[in-house]
DNA sequence: TGTACATCAGTGAACGCGCGTTCACTGATGTAC
DNA sequence: TGTACATCAGTGAACGCGCGTTCACTGATGTAC
């Protein structure tokens, strides 16, 4: 698997081949069997390790919510950690969103709509959105799933060796993600 | 290339081979290189045919800017009318932005950042937004952008025979916007 | 503590297959004089 | 208007290659008695 994730920098997985992985490994072809029946089994385990990593990031953000500012840069904070730190889990599960495995797209879609749908239960947790619409509350937290998922495709996008190109990006998702607390104020009062 | 588009419905651009083509065309496979080079050559054409669509559709999204509510229902509507005239399109767009192939992927992802700023532009002609700092027009653009996009993916994968998932798709993206713009005022107002 | 057996990961040869690409060719259509 | 030649799209045989998968095997480690 981390043979498999390292390969899968510089490719998709549908044109990663059980060759290359036991290669990359410095074993037979053959060997791949004793560990999985074939290749989508492989992009599944890796779907599953790489939820962990995404999980453990969510659970982190969820115990460290405390005023709307710093909920913010607190996010985001921990966002560019987790994606630093597992850079190739990340940029799997971005990538094969749209790959060519259905199995691996569908997997990873039904896990980003959950995600949305949990972060409308924690808005709804906080004293100024409690009585919305649940309609309401998903309009925003799909928002700010989309805004997250775009910072993450763009700290993975960005140079490695360029750490403006990677303060902009998450300057940029800051002030984002406050246009988006204050357009759901205002969404808020305009309807009322 | 209508060939190559069909079969992309199915399969991402890297895992589709040069005889798969021709056998769609019903052709002999070395027919194919009286057209192009290799399959990268087709896969930039693809990315050129694709953006014609794209372009269409702004063009057409652009000459119809009218009051701000106005503009939210009718670009969206705009949007879902050129996604469904040039589904395979949009499709391939979607798709290879995060594809196996390097060139394609560049050229996706420096039109979707010409658009980006173009949006700046155009939005630094409304009334209330021209006196605006272009760093936070291009916050604002940037997250227009990204729930454009997010909405032609949802329209791409909302099941043809459904449509009142496509409604959803619709109706979340319209009140989306609404957010955005309402919380880019808000945004200023506490800014200044 | 020693023996017998099971489990497990890896080996290496072999297979048939689809692939991209080469080559010399054919025959239809377009162009110059 | 008729002839000669060029251009063009498609043909079909052939190549070497990497692929996924099969099979019987080896040798190390773990487990039962």
């Amino acid at each position: 698997m981390h043979a498999a994730l390292g390969l899968l920098e510089s490719k998709g997985f549908s044109s990663l081949s059980l060759r290359e992985v036991t290669r990359e490994v410095g074993v037979v072809p053959t060997a791949f069997y004793r560990h999985f029946a074939d290749m989508e089994e492989l992009g599944l385990a890796l779907v599953d390790e790489s939820f962990g990593a995404l999980r453990a990031m969510l659970r982190e953000a969820r115990a460290d919510t405390q005023r709307f500012e710093h909920v913010i840069r607190g996010s985001v904070e921990i966002l560019v950690r987790h994606v630093h730190a597992n850079r190739p889990q990340f940029l799997f599960l971005v990538r094969e969103r749209f790959g060519g495995v259905a199995s691996i797209r569908h997997a990873i879609r039904s896990e980003i709509r959950l995600f949305s749908s949990e972060l409308s239960t924690d808005l709804s947790r906080f004293p100024n959105l409690n009585e919305w619409r649940t309609e309401d509350l998903h309009v925003m937290s799909s928002l700010i799933v989309n805004t997250m998922v775009a910072t993450v495709e763009g700290i993975l996008e960005a140079p490695a060796v360029s750490p403006e190109a990677e303060g902009d990006v998450i300057r940029t998702a800051e002030r984002q993600l406050l246009m988006i607390a204050l357009g759901a104020a205002a969404y808020k009062r305009r309807g009322s």
